[in-house]
DNA sequence: CGGCGACTTGAAACGTGTCAATTAGCGTGG
DNA sequence: CCACGCTAATTGACACGTTTCAAGTCGCCG
């Protein structure tokens, strides 16, 4: 279960925006090399285990932190009234969730763990006051807003454009992309705690095609999920060329 | 062409951002009632008269401006390597365009107009300093953010867990109820530009199932389109029903 | 009048969901 | 330790939704 980089407070806090502003008491021990910014934390903040297979907050909640994973994985999901359900985002280990920026606004989607997850949350009102000092602070959170919006656009486009089959691979080489983008890679294995069932309401799929496109990715070799819940990509270039991802201006 | 009402400024202000805040110099004209904001506009802006048709950025651009739509419709899109198309967001009166925020993080999506479009540009710098004096209208910036948001979440339940008879229905709802929210209808019936193809990209359908659909609903009579462009929905229940929106859950 | 783009309609092919039966894996408790 | 129940995954057959191809209509504009 540990065989792979977990993101220990080193690797994480290399990344993550909490870090690079030393929001964070998690922070404030590490030697901040060359950073103009405070060692002491600019908030208090507090950290959180949850269990796998639960509920942060629910589609009612008004939640009043701003939360940064740091080990584990979750989604965003949304549950219609005939049980079906739409995962909106994977969120990983350094991804921040601000839904909470304005507290009366609700999302309408619930955050769960998938498994195990340690986080930090921060008080929405001193995150704000934070913001408002450090202008450059303030750029950060409009890069996450960017970097949302491509990833909303990169699901409309998966969703409304693209086979079962090409979302499948998409959803794989993107989540790979993203934990390599945090060191939290092991060659061509990533961890992966995703069930199939996470795969199909991902990609507005159903589960029985899930198991259908994964086994034949598998025999045409270019992939390999094992028990112990790893991916490993054995032909990068033909997963994606399945995603329909090696054509250059496919975004 | 000039039946329905049109987003003249009285009408358009009302409901604008930027007539709340004063931002904007087609706004000091007109009484303020009861406002605390200063008569002269915050901020300095340019009217733009964009024709139909057109490409207001591009994928590539850095555009530098904060856009608010006056009056006319248009779109962000995405084209595809093949040439086809998803359309990400209708823009209508009042709508913003934020995405410049920060300008180097490019969206990936293009801005066209689908009708000829009045728009009023603010320029980005004088917009963030503006934003961070007044910290209500940071919380109105958080609230676009928040709708865009459920917009994206809403596209992404649409396109992942509807068919594509639904998925129409949602569409010309969405479209009524926030030109309504607007005040830009007339009783059932809204000015309606948007040509088949245009439904066939937004829903991530083929145009050829659009005119099925489309000819279905109104044999059934739910809905009414013009050849002078407009839409009469004559059956909103049935309409929503058509659309799996007449369960409380369903968002 | 001719040409063009938007729309319509039918038939066939394809992708995907549904149903059903079966197997494998995992934790629980006897 | 094994039996049990549960969930996840697999597989085949079939039905349904959707795209594709093709031919044809309609309205608009030069």
């Amino acid at each position: 279960m540990e065989k792979f980089p977990q993101p220990e407070q080193a690797v994480l806090c290399a990344t993550c925006l909490a870090r690079r502003y030393s929001l964070c008491h998690a922070t404030i021990e590490t030697v901040l090399e060359g950073s103009s910014y405070t060692m002491a934390p600019l908030l208090a903040s507090s950290a959180l285990t949850v269990p796998a297979q639960q509920i942060i907050y629910s589609e009612t909640d008004l939640h009043d932190f701003v939360t940064i994973i740091g080990r584990g994985w979750a989604m965003r999901e949304v549950i219609l009234a005939d049980g079906r359900r739409q995962i909106m985002q994977f969120l990983l280990p350094g991804d921040i969730i601000f839904s909470a920026l304005k507290p009366e606004s609700t999302s309408k989607s619930a955050l769960r763990t998938i498994t195990e997850v340690v986080c930090r949350t921060f008080n929405r009102n001193e995150f704000m006051t934070v913001l408002f000092k450090h202008s450059d602070l303030f750029d950060e959170l409009l890069e996450v807003w960017a970097e949302e919006k491509r990833q909303a656009d990169q699901r409309a486009v998966d969703l409304g454009r693209h086979t079962a089959k090409q979302r499948i691979a998409r959803l794989l080489i993107y989540l790979y992309e993203r934990l390599a983008s945090r060191g939290l890679t092991s060659g061509q294995v990533i961890d992966f705690p995703l069930r199939q069932r996470h795969i199909a309401d991902a990609t507005g799929s159903h589960f029985v095609l899930v198991s259908r496109v994964l086994s034949e990715f598998h025999s045409a070799g270019l992939i390999e999920i094992s028990r112990n819940r790893t991916l490993m990509i054995r032909d990068f270039m033909r997963l994606r060329s399945a995603g329909n991802m090696d054509l250059a201006a496919q975004s």
